[in-house]
DNA sequence: GAGAATTATTGTACTTTTTACAATATATTT
DNA sequence: AAATATATTGTAAAAAGTACAATAATTCTC
């Protein structure tokens, strides 16, 4: 028994961390959020808002309390991308990383850096900073997933305000998987889908015609049991 | 830094594994194999092959590491799944599993217990006896990714011998989707998509009309790009 | 060796989905 | 009133998907 503490001992001696690929969504396209590390390794660099985990909290919550630490933000849709461990991922010792991705509609939150996070900003998914870790190929694999995801399940009204044009809908397709679309064969599809509903309202302050605003149907998509293809 | 250090210490203090689940296919349908434990916690209980890893080890290499010395099984199709994490998921402490699938060609193996294992066997993945840990739903998530790449991409001739018919080939993409096809179709289908070639030979030794053997065509697959939909 | 048994193989008509393509409508600004 | 800017809409052709059943090639049995 003695011996077998020995033995389990050599392993007991990791680190667990997450980290977050936060996906937000405006006029000038997709954008992820990264913090300003304040604390060693690589301070002052901009990187995914993540950090070492408590080994007394549940996984899929401690992701959720690292964002809201770092970021404040709270009670947004977050999905497990994949854990990354190689071993000299990190100075400090042997820390495996869990990444999620968490989409937000941008308007509804306004983050704030917090704990050891000196800063957060958006950057643009085209203009991204270096990165410390490998956080650069995290990212890359969240951008990917969240193509194929975007195909098949509506995650799109996660990033999209309330009330949406047909036009934001499209234009966030076309950000999120490089690719364009025809407008009328666009709008005939998604409306084909029954998940989005015309709410009577139109757009204000704007300059040209005023499109119509639409909004996301989630029982309905629910009740299609929504796994059957968006484009 | 004393302090530091300190702090970091409470975090090196978990342990991460790897549980494995490995897919095959014989005229019975879709198998899974489970080892029966030789070790503490839940000796002699059916379990996925899985284990501690070394924190000297990359991760990827542990994956197909574990699955080697517990069964035998080496250079087979790996894919990751999900890190499950739930605090009491483990009595010997805090223990991160990150869950692989693996795919094989029954034919060309034959797994044999190792190491810690007392056995190895087959289960139909309609009869899995009752598993220790978490590894129920973990094998129930391997099932649903399984479903879901199998729709996309060319994954199922991983598990199919080298020669097979066309038949075989409707008899699993059946079985793992739980739904049946209609036979012309289905044939048309897959031949359309030109991964899989003639070979002109026959089935030998059945008591009926002989099926021609095909064989699928890597190389065809990856020129197509396959991320394309299979059906 | 003739007939039974068993599984393999193939085509066509119909329906649905996808694609390509451009003119008109409604608001603001000058 | 004209210019500017974006929103909205339909149709025909092509492609893909679906439903459906008769014939072929082997072994087995008597």
């Amino acid at each position: 028994m003695k011996n077998q503490h020995k033995i389990l001992k050599q392993y007991f001696n990791v680190a667990v961390s997450v980290d977050n690929v936060v996906f937000g969504f405006d006029a000038d396209g997709l954008k992820v959020l990264l913090i300003s590390r304040g604390s060693e390794p690589f301070t002052g660099s901009w990187a995914l808002p993540g950090d070492l985990i408590s080994p007394e909290m549940d996984l899929e919550y401690s992701a959720e309390k690292v964002l809201k630490q770092l970021t404040g933000l709270d009670q947004v849709y977050m999905e497990q991308i994949q854990t990354f461990g190689r071993v000299d991922r990190h100075p400090f010792g042997r820390v495996f990383t869990i990444a999620y991705f968490a989409l937000i509609k941008v308007e509804n939150y306004q983050p704030h850096a917090n704990s050891w996070a000196k800063d957060v900003a958006w950057f643009k998914v085209s203009e991204i900073p270096k990165l410390p870790f490998d956080h650069r190929e995290i990212l890359e694999y969240a951008r990917k997933l969240l193509k194929n995801r975007i195909r098949t399940q509506p995650l799109v009204f996660e990033l999209l305000p309330k009330y949406f044009t047909l036009t934001e809908v499209q234009f966030i397709h076309e950000s999120i998987l490089e690719e364009e679309f025809d407008v009328r064969n666009f709008r005939k599809k998604i409306l084909s889908t029954g998940i989005i509903e015309e709410t009577g309202r139109l757009q204000k302050n704007v300059t040209h015609r005023p499109a119509k605003l639409y909004r996301y149907n989630a029982s309905k998509a629910k009740q299609l049991g929504f796994e059957g293809g968006m484009l």
